[in-house]
RNA sequence: GUGGAUGUAGCUCAGGUGGUUAGAGCGCUGGAUUGUGGUUCCAGAGGUCGUGGGUUCAAGUCCCAUCUUCCACCCCA
């Protein structure tokens, strides 16, 4: 009885030619990383739920994946538990551990666990796979990687603007076109003092994202069926409906919200960073969107949101501040910013806009030609001859047909084929085949040594 | 989590109202070309029709369930 082969729902294998141009992603995004300071980390796969549990908002709790206790899970399990289906206890007696949501809510953790090892600000960038048991859909996978880069021990507003550039920079250099949307939560902390319901922040900035969506009747209607009364709509309106660039939206919102506490300070981060950022070569597009939310619920200052232009596949990176996600594993006061880049989802942006080029395919260089025993074993030699000098090379290692041997050259896209056989063996001359060309030569090694170099 | 579509060869897809041995293109294997790929010609292999039930003399085709993928919502990378 055989099975068939299957992979879990959401979940993807890659194939050479995938892993070629994911790594081509992930290496642009580490060397600018790299290049603005920030160190690399890894954490665990899992983490215990406790540190999951609770930080992404509801939505994030429901979407985490649970592992089932070792051993004998059932031990501590209470039967009336099962039988009055209090899925919640049952869980937390029979699963202490899931897969990771994000890797913001891991690296709070492993800051406030190795405080006394790191010097702050820390600079982090962590590259590893987060799980979410979402409903898959295109650009939706319940396996992704994130590409995460965080500060945290300062709130100077140099960082967002440093982060901003990194985008720019990662988008810049992988050619796909983007527009980077800002706000502070702190704007739309004032926006629901000034209309007095600072409880239903929430669902007025939800209600108020759906604005390009569905359009301004719609919005009034969700508003209201979120229990939001008509005068406080008649509030709101003029705020979603702001248009105009960056500093003219701003300067009027200011003019509405800027007695608030809250709304004020916003507002005045926001300027910052525009302001230092108009001092700098930035190619993208920059967006002050007061309608700009984000679910997760640790976020409190600056939240940035980056949509590809060309594609339509949801945000391809995405972050904000978050002043105290730390507290709660026993560090407060530390504030920290960072933002994640969507691998997957930029490969599927790529993928789509045709952008990757042709360079990307094959890794070897060269292929040696097998052609019996005694061959082989001269081959040998050559082989590692042409790898000491960091040629990429391979000998095919079963003595088929040439007309295979040459196909597989063809099929993996490897530019030169060497033949190597009794002839060449007593001259001491090889053949170069250019797959390219179609054209060959005789040479001795060091000639074509020397041929490949270049 | 809610609603809606989808599934036939490795891939892309044909297969009116149920009716014999389920087809094509591409790919794959072999040969023409015993030391030459990509072009051409010839031949061949490959499918429990997603899976499990049911209706029927008869199911790729109808019904139910389930899984996958996709779309919208939700949420987000």
């Amino acid at each position: 009885m055989t099975q068939k082969p299957g992979i879990p729902k959401g979940t993807r294998d890659f194939l050479p030619q995938t892993m070629m141009r994911r790594n081509y992603i992930f290496d642009t995004i580490r060397e600018v990383f790299q290049n603005y300071g920030y160190l690399p980390i890894e954490t665990p796969a899992m983490e215990n739920l406790k540190t999951l549990m609770g930080k992404s908002g509801e939505e994030g709790d429901r979407l985490l994946f649970k592992l089932l206790n070792s051993g004998d899970f059932l031990k501590d399990i209470n039967k009336n538990d099962i039988d009055e289906k209090r899925i919640g206890k049952v869980t937390t007696s029979i699963s202490e551990k899931g897969l990771r949501y994000d890797l913001t809510v891991p690296f709070a953790r492993f800051v406030v666990q190795h405080r006394n090892e790191l010097t702050f600000p820390f600079k982090r960038y962590q590259i590893q796979p987060v799980w979410r048991a979402d409903r898959p859909q295109k650009g939706r996978y319940r396996e992704f990687t994130q590409c995460d880069v965080d500060v945290i021990g300062s709130d100077s507003l140099l960082n967002e603007v440093e982060l901003i550039r990194m985008i720019d920079d990662v988008f810049s250099k992988l050619k796909i076109k983007v527009v980077i949307k800002l706000n502070n939560r702190k704007i739309l902390s004032g926006i629901s003092h000034y209309i007095g319901a600072p409880e239903m922040l929430t669902d007025i900035t939800t209600a108020m994202d759906k604005l390009d969506k569905i359009g301004i009747a719609s919005v009034v209607e969700e508003l209201k069926n979120r229990g939001i009364y008509t005068e406080m709509i008649d509030k709101i309106l003029p705020i979603i409906e702001l248009k105009g660039n960056n500093y003219s939206k701003l300067d009027k919102l200011n003019k509405v919200i800027g007695h608030t506490e809250d709304g004020s300070t916003g507002i005045k981060e926001m300027k910052t960073i525009l302001d230092r950022l108009s001092s700098v070569n930035i190619h993208s597009e920059i967006e002050f969107d007061q309608a700009l939310a984000r679910g997760l619920d640790y976020y409190t200052g600056t939240v940035f949101e980056v949509k590809a232009k060309d594609v339509a596949i949801g945000s391809v990176c995405g972050g904000g501040r978050y002043d105290d996600l730390t507290g709660v594993f026993g560090l407060p006061n530390v504030s920290g910013v960072g933002v994640s880049f969507g691998a997957d989802r930029i490969y599927d942006v790529m993928n789509e806009s045709n952008l990757f080029t042709g360079q990307l395919l094959s890794s070897t260089q060269v292929l040696l030609v097998n052609f019996g025993d005694k061959e082989a074993g001269y081959s040998l030699k050559v082989l590692e001859e042409l790898q000491k000098n960091n040629i990429k090379a391979e000998l095919y290692p079963d003595a088929a047909k040439m007309k295979k041997q040459m196909k597989y050259a063809d099929q993996k896209d490897i530019r030169y084929v060497i033949l190597l056989g009794e002839e060449e063996m007593t001259s001491g001359k090889l053949t170069l085949k250019d797959m390219r060309t179609g054209e060959q030569s005789k040479a001795g090694l060091p000639d074509i040594i020397n041929q490949l170099k270049d």
